[in-house]
This record gives C-alpha cells, sequence and structure tokens, in this order.
DNA sequence: AGAATAGTTCAAGAAAAAATGAACTCGATG
DNA sequence: CATCGAGTTCATTTTTTCTTGAACTATTCT
C-alpha cells in the first residue's frame, strides 16, 4: 500500500487517447491571466483538502482553464514548476483520469486536456485512492480476529463487538461509494 | 480557512458531558497488548488517508478499544506521546465530537471516552473539516464570476461555461453531505 | 548509426506539517 | 492568598512530504 504519492506516482498509467486537438491552436500565451490564477487557486486548495500535492492542482487547474490541449513544455513554463514536478503531477493525473493525452497532428509532443465531467473525475480519484485503503483495512480487519483469541473473555466480548463495528463501517464504506458516484453523474 | 491543523485545533471546544464513567475501575496497565497496538494502527491508516496527523488516529484508536474511560496522563503514557500532542489531538477529536469527556466521581481530572457511532463521528468530520470549505469555495467562485467580466468574449464564453459546472459541483457535493449522512446511520 | 527531442527517474535540497516541552493559565485546595 | 494540579499554548525541533534538476531512457529524425 502506498503511502505517500511518491510511491504512489511509480503505478501504471492510461494509454493516450484518440480524441483529436485542435491542430490550428497558435502559440499559447506566456504568461497567465488574473482568472486563470484564480481558478487555479480554487484546485490548489481543492488538493490540499485530498491530501495532494499542490502541482497536482495547479497542473489540473491550468488545464481546467485552458481552451486548447497543452504540452508538457506549457505547462512547466506558464506554472513555473519543475520538469520532474510536471512530469509526476501529470502522471498521477493521468491515473486517475483526471487528465487525458490527446493526439494533435505533425507534433511529436503530447498535449493534455483536463476531464471536466465531475463523475469521472471522482470515479477515478475514489478507485484510484480511496478503494485500495478500505480493501486494506478490510484485510488487517480479518487479521485482527485472530489476535482477538488469545484476549481475556471479558475483554474480549466488548472488543468482538467493537470489531464488528468498525467491519460495518468498512461495508458502507465501500458501498456507499457507488452510491455517491450516482449521485454525483450530471 | 485554517491551513493546517495547528490553526485549526485554535478553535472552540465543547463542554464536558454528564455521562458518568466507571468510578470503580482500577488503575489501567502500563503497557499495550498487541490486539490494541493493532486497532490503533487502523485508526492511524485512516487518520492518514483523511489528512489528520498520526497522533489522533493513535488516541481515537486507544480510546476505541479501551473499555474504560481513560485520563489525559493514560493516553499520553500509554501512547507515549508528548502533553502538547495529548492536548491537541484530544482537543480536535473532541472539536469534531469523536471523543468525548465524562465525569468521574471523585476524581478532578477529565475522562475521555470514544465516540462509537459512525454516524455521529462523520457528521462532526465532515461539518468541521468539509463543509467550511465548500463553503469557502463557493465564495471564491463568486468573486471569480467579477474576474471573467474583463476577459476576451470568445473565451469567456467558455470560461463562463467550466465555471458553471464548479459551482454545480460545490453545490453537489453540500447537497451530497446529509445524503451521505442518511446512508451510514446505522 | 548518431543526434535531437520528449519525457522519466530519483537523490538531494526546500518547504510544510506535526511533535515536543518549557512556560503559562486557570481553577481548586489548604 | 499562595501553592498545587491539570491542562493549554506556542516557539523550537523533528519528521514528513514536495520540489528540483541532472542523469537517464525511449523515440523520432537525418
Amino acid at each position: 500500500m502506498p503511502k505517500n504519492l511518491q510511491q504512489e506516482l511509480r503505478g501504471s498509467m492510461p494509454s493516450t487517447l484518440g480524441i483529436k486537438g485542435n491542430p490550428n491552436a497558435g502559440p499559447k500565451t506566456q504568461f497567465l491571466e488574473p482568472i486563470e490564477l484564480e481558478v487555479i487557486h480554487i484546485f490548489v486548495q481543492a488538493a490540499q483538502i485530498l491530501g495532494l500535492p499542490k502541482s497536482v492542482g495547479e497542473i489540473y487547474g491550468l488545464l481546467y482553464c485552458s481552451l486548447d490541449p497543452l504540452t508538457f513544455d506549457e505547462i512547466m513554463r506558464l506554472l513555473k514548476i519543475s520538469k520532474g514536478s510536471t512530469s509526476q503531477g501529470l502522471r498521477f493525473l493521468r491515473n486517475i483520469r483526471a487528465v487525458n493525452t490527446v493526439y494533435v497532428e505533425g507534433n511529436r509532443r503530447d498535449h493534455f486536456v483536463a476531464e471536466l465531467r465531475l463523475r469521472n473525475l471522482s470515479a477515478g480519484f475514489l478507485r484510484e485512492r480511496i478503494m485500495p485503503h478500505l480493501e486494506n483495512g478490510e484485510e488487517r480487519l480479518t487479521d485482527l480476529q485472530k489476535l482477538l483469541e488469545d484476549s481475556p473473555p471479558e475483554k474480549r466480548k466488548i472488543l468482538e463487538e467493537r470489531m464488528g463495528y468498525l467491519h460495518t463501517w468498512n461495508k458502507k464504506a465501500r458501498g456507499l461509494l457507488p452510491w455517491v458516484l450516482k449521485f454525483i453523474d450530471t
């Protein structure tokens, strides 16, 4: 179970989609406008709530308010972040399907676009980041039953009851996820 | 809007409840048993998912598997954490109503017990930690509308649409909370 | 094949968050 | 009203997490 982002980032990655970007898009501006900065800020905050690094929020925010797909370099330059952060941030965002790559004619570089549909975003996040934790928790709970066996009887009874609650919680949480997805489905 | 836990901890605190603990409870053991360590570990992990400090998970975990209310000192000693962490951890947990204080006859010290009902726990967490973020987000979004006004028309149209999505998200998220609470109500 | 381009990796440095503990507050006690 | 006990505060230290950038890999171009 990955404990921090860097570890988690060393995971798999989805392949490029076949969607076409706008091949006529000219060279992007060199600077971010106030609106863009503000939108980015919102996503940086959101990232912090979710326990993600600032750079991830920045990248997603930038793509969220960009009218055209952006390249690796553009993202790096506009946000003034390092190659490493750009690479890792994009990787993470692609893993959770918050960002997709699109093919742009006559250009070798990857072009990135934000997934705008809330449902897909949440689904990716829940699938990649929440579910694994819940499943791991379930395992640990099961292992715990064994330890419980050689526990003084008075104590054991109460502990067993409380472990039961934990199981229920875990099950509920997992049952909740599909429901949440349905609810937020636009 | 508090950015880290230490800041947030400098908040209000609910008062002691009138529930009675067991006044006959003898002196607690000096060491934690394997089961207890394991339960605590589960809560430490959970704390990490939620972006809370380890110590908070430890304290809640300890109280979760304790048969009797514990005092400040006992918590500190059993977990081998500092006075400061104990104080702040307990404060946070009381703020979100994950822990309550109970009165124990003839003993001046506070005695702490874990809230075992999932619903109350989640409610506290959502109310104290999630809602404020969502509300703040809504404000920022509203402010953003103004910035949008002096934006080039072609761009403006698309951005307005996307800001609209954000509003919808926010509203949905806030609408989701009561529903989640109902779902997890045992 | 060799050079150039595009992106990845990861050790090391920087920044942020959490833990510590000494000084402090506040109420109870003699 | 001075002292003690119980807990809080917050500047400092420690730990954790994020960012950086140089070295590396893979792919395209000539």
